[in-house]
RNA sequence: GGGCACUUAGCUCAGUUGGUUAGAGCACUUCGUUUACACCGAAGGGGUCGGGGGUUCGAGUCCCUCAGUGCCCACCA
């Protein structure tokens, strides 16, 4: 291995080691064992067009972690990697691109827009896919997917002919959610509701033979289409009009006056217009009275000839003229401000139409009742687990699903309409069996014409778990990994995905696609702030990446929040987190260092641990075990914090520290000491490797370098892997008794530092000290370290169970250890009297509180392990109290 | 109209089954080039854990309630 250099370069290493990793085939389950337990993960496909943002980098992270995990516990992991055709989004970046030179779709004709939008995928395709590579994720990409290549679209016509079969997708004249600009349907999921100031229209709803009935709507241009007007059939004030006829304002047209519980009384003038073909609500009205439902917009949203005058209008410029000329006519009775709840369309903000139309549905209700069945008996769980509520709640209220869309770029429908006949059609695989079914069904001389429409592009990802391993397919994949293990992916899509996907699971495969569904939350600014581009806030994650490095922004991600919950990602976080890879790879530095100060016939015939090496190790089973817990239950974030303050925090701010003293020992305690050290490290790589898989790589193949050459017989037990990434997974190992000592140690080298800081002691200055107490031998044990770490006079150090203070000194009691600090002219004896006064009222005060607690009832009522730890901790200050006392008497 | 989340240090956030004196990063103060690291180290300042009530020997953690913020679902013209 090459020289280490002094700071860990993240540029030099990613690339080189992510394909390292590909060449090694450490990416495919098949790295495993045949018989090895499978893991698997599907990834959420990203947009085939689309361009890398903080969403995907958070889910690369999370999914990365988990499979790289798996992995290293011998599990044949895969992740399968693909992407999405996304119907609306990437027909509409090519239209744009098509309309920038100078032509349309329309234009171009269906078959010419196709083999272009082809062509843009090929081209854009994969770059989204080589972002996600850069960010280290460990896909499979010889299974690498696409929702429109042949073996998905296959899947596709298998899914839609068997739901077609099982009687449950039709075709009706539904009232749907139309976007003008799209011209397409889209589905309720697709519709967003934004609360806007606008108004409320009330004006007079002429009745035949005379009088008028007050109505209030807040979108005139659709009383054109009013075939009703409805009051409440106990309102007392329009009792006389109940059956009457009424004219449409402008145009004249005759309308009942019908009654219907439906009506608010309490609302508005308590008399409700009708336009069944342009409101939802209105729509039953219409089919419950079996009224007439006149369209009078087009697909575009402007007026048709429906609405006399006012054809060819706009809708909005409609409603402002009708309104005008509805108060000329004297129609009209107030205008006043409203609040709004506008639907819009999630995809480009359009004020969504609602239109009659013929569209497919999938009737879903069944398949609900079963994704409801799956959670509630847990054979799928959320994590976290509050998304049970939301889940149950949108399933149980579920609607039939609109899967047409007016649009080119998508799975289209396999339907074959007869002879030109609209209400004679077949569903086939292919146009070849809808030619067999349809000529056994209407003769030999049939013409077929496909449906022109296309699915919805959730109708494809809803199948993917299984369509990605072969189904319909029985293959060998799908056999294997299928069911999938862990669906990761953000809230945001819980309903248009991942409810779809187990429902779809469970009505094809007889099966639920996976066992646990983790949402993540959106990443944020470091204000809270959603990102965006009118905002100006949004963090590119390339651009983070290049300045921090990958393993830095996942490491932010991955433990700067909880699950479910958003995420506020600051940049100070990410620096601190390449602070810490930096950190890691000096701690490596300094032990490889170290290895040359050691040679093999140092190892001892039997290993003898000093109270630092048990307190280490002991550390490292605690937060092994912990780790190992947190990850089990997906707590992901917890576990990276809790390695990183162990790693920081005691392996390098302490163990590091007192390694120093042990290595100058040399023999056997210098070879214990080294192999201490890449124990520690070692297991602490391989813990983060999920999270930070490319620095702890590049770390520990500098470690196994140097061990491996130095020959002392210090390594991993089992040897080492030929890679980090698929080394084995750490267990908790033993725990030590020393530990406790050690903690006592650390505690006196705190003390003395905080001393010597209060007394203004120049940092490379050596005292004298004396230790006293009964644990003042156990000390002795790291005298060394103890002078070292507390910057201590080793000739001026006197170790003594009960020695005596000397005059002038400062005095830290821990109960079981003293520490007198004799500094002749650099303590003043009445700042000393005075602290000491005040460390005594605080230990009265906790001694007083502590004896109180172990008199009372807590005494028979907590836990005995938690009464033991309190009489422990009294006895400490009993003992620091006398000491104390002692010395202020001695004082004067 | 339902439902959910959040409210802890100046800022951004942890705190898993209730258990010593509530933690981290950044920021701040004072010191520091001891052979891993200044992308560093040592010492320190800063919090009545949103308000109120309850359960408990013990509550940041559980329950109730109020307030603020954000989000999701829902057909009120």
């Amino acid at each position: 291995m090459s020289e280490m250099p002094k700071a860990y370069d993240f540029k030099s290493t990613e690339t080189r080691l992510y394909e390292w990793w590909e060449e090694n085939g450490w990416f495919k389950p098949e790295c495993r064992p045949d018989d090895a337990e499978p893991y698997t993960i599907a990834i959420p496909p990203p947009n085939v067009t689309g361009q890398l943002h903080m969403g995907h980098a958070m889910f690369v992270s999370l999914e990365d972690l988990m499979i790289r995990r798996a992995r290293m516990q011998g599990k044949a992991a895969l992740w399968v990697p693909g992407t999405d055709h996304a119907g609306i989004a990437t027909q509409l970046q090519v239209e744009k691109m098509l309309r920038a030179n100078g032509t349309s779709r329309e234009e171009v004709g269906r078959e010419e827009f196709l083999s272009a939008t082809w062509e843009w995928k090929e081209k854009y395709g994969g770059r989204i896919v080589n972002q996600l590579r850069g960010l280290g994720a460990s896909c499979d990409w010889d299974r690498e997917r696409f929702t429109m290549d042949d073996g998905l679209s296959k899947a596709v016509l298998e899914a839609f002919v068997r739901l077609y079969r099982m009687g449950l997708i039709y075709r009706g004249e539904r009232l749907v959610n139309w976007s003008p600009g799209l011209q397409t349907a889209v589905s309720d999921l697709e519709v967003e509701y934004s609360v806007e100031p606008g108004f409320l229209y009330h004006f007079k709803y002429p009745v035949k033979g005379g009088g008028h009935l007050p109505v209030a709507t807040t979108r005139p241009e659709t009383i054109l289409g009013d075939t009703a007007v409805a009051v409440h059939p106990d309102d007392e004030r329009y009792q006389q009009y109940i059956g009457k006829t009424a004219l449409v304002p402008m145009l004249g047209r005759e309308i009942p006056i019908i009654a219907d519980e439906y009506v608010d009384m309490e609302f508005g003038t308590g008399a409700l217009k009708i336009t069944p073909a342009h409101d939802p609500n209105d729509f039953e009205i219409g089919q419950k009275h079996r009224l007439e439902f006149i369209t009078v917009m087009t697909k575009a949203a402007t007026m048709n000839d429906k609405a006399g005058e006012y054809a060819d209008m706009d809708r909005f410029d409609c409603r402002a003229k009708l309104w005008a000329d509805m108060e000329a006519a004297g129609l009209t009775i107030k205008k006043e401000d409203y609040t709004l709840n506008v639907p819009r369309s999630q995809r480009g903000g359009e004020i969504i139409e609602p239109l009659v139309s013929k569209q497919w549905f999938v009737e879903i209700e069944p398949a609900a009742k079963m994704g409801l069945e799956a959670v509630r008996s847990g054979r799928v769980k959320i994590v976290p687990e509050r998304f049970n509520k939301v889940w149950e709640n949108w399933l149980t209220n579920i609607r039939p699903w609109c899967i047409s869309r007016q649009l080119w770029w998508g799975h289209r429908i396999p339907v074959w309409y007869v002879n030109g006949n609209e209400d004679d059609f077949v569903c086939a695989r292919s146009e070849e069996e809808a030619y067999e079914i349809a000529r056994k069904r209407y003769g030999a001389d049939v013409q077929l014409e496909r449906d022109p429409d296309v699915l919805d592009t959730w109708f494809s990802s809803g199948l993917w778990p299984f369509s990605t391993l072969g189904w319909p397919d029985q293959t060998a994949d799908l056999e294997r990994f299928y069911p999938t293990d862990v669906l990761e992916t953000g809230y945001d899509i819980l309903f248009f995905w991942v409810a779809r996907m187990v429902m779809s699971g469970l009505l094809f495969t007889n099966d639920i696609p996976f066992h646990t569904i983790y949402l993540h939350g959106l990443v944020r600014d470091e204000h809270g702030r959603k990102m965006s581009k009118t905002l100006g806030n949004v963090t590119d994650p390339l651009d983070v990446v290049a300045e921090y490095g990958t393993d830095a922004l996942r490491f932010t991600l991955l433990t700067s929040g909880t699950p479910g919950n958003d995420l506020n990602l600051s940049l100070s976080k990410v620096a601190s987190n390449r602070n810490f890879a930096n950190k890691i790879w000096n701690m490596a530095r300094f032990i490889i260092g170290n290895v040359e100060k050691v040679s093999a016939v140092d190892k001892p015939e039997k290993i003898d641990y000093t109270i630092a090496d048990e307190w280490i190790l002991t550390r490292l089973a605690d937060t092994t075990a912990s780790a190992n817990r947190l990850f089990d239950a997906y707590q992901y974030g917890e576990a990276g914090r809790q390695i990183n303050d162990f790693l920081w925090g005691d392996f390098a701010d302490w163990y590091l520290e007192t390694a120093k003293v042990q290595m100058r020992q040399g023999g056997a305690v210098a070879w214990t000491t080294l192999s201490v050290l890449r124990k520690v490290l070692d297991d602490a790589l391989r813990l983060l490797h999920p999270y930070i898989p490319f620095v702890s790589e590049e770390t520990w193949q500098h470690l196994k370098g140097a061990f491996q050459a130095a020959d002392l017989g210090i390594g991993p037990a089992e040897g080492w892997a030929d890679g980090l990434m698929i080394a084995d997974w750490p267990e908790a190992g033993e725990r030590y008794g020393g530990a406790a000592d050690y903690e006592l140690l650390r505690e006196l080298i705190t003390s003395i530092r905080a001393a010597r800081a209060d007394a203004n002691v120049p940092p490379g200055k050596r005292i004298a000290a004396i230790i006293a107490g009964e644990k003042a031998t156990m000390i002795a044990s790291l005298q060394d370290a103890l002078c070292f770490l507390a910057r201590l006079d080793g000739e001026q150090l006197t170790i003594d169970v009960t020695a005596e203070a000397p005059d002038n000194c400062v005095t830290l009691s821990l109960g079981a250890v003293t520490a007198y600090l004799p500094m002749a002219g650099m303590v003043d004896l009445e700042k000393e009297k005075a602290r000491l006064t005040d460390e005594l009222a605080d230990l009265d005060k906790q001694i007083k509180k502590s004896n109180g607690l172990l008199n009372g009832p807590f005494a028979k009522k907590a836990p005995e392990a938690v009464v033991n730890k309190e009489r422990e901790k009294l006895g400490r200050l009993e003992a620091s109290r006398a000491e104390v006392a002692e010395r202020l008497a001695a004082m004067g």
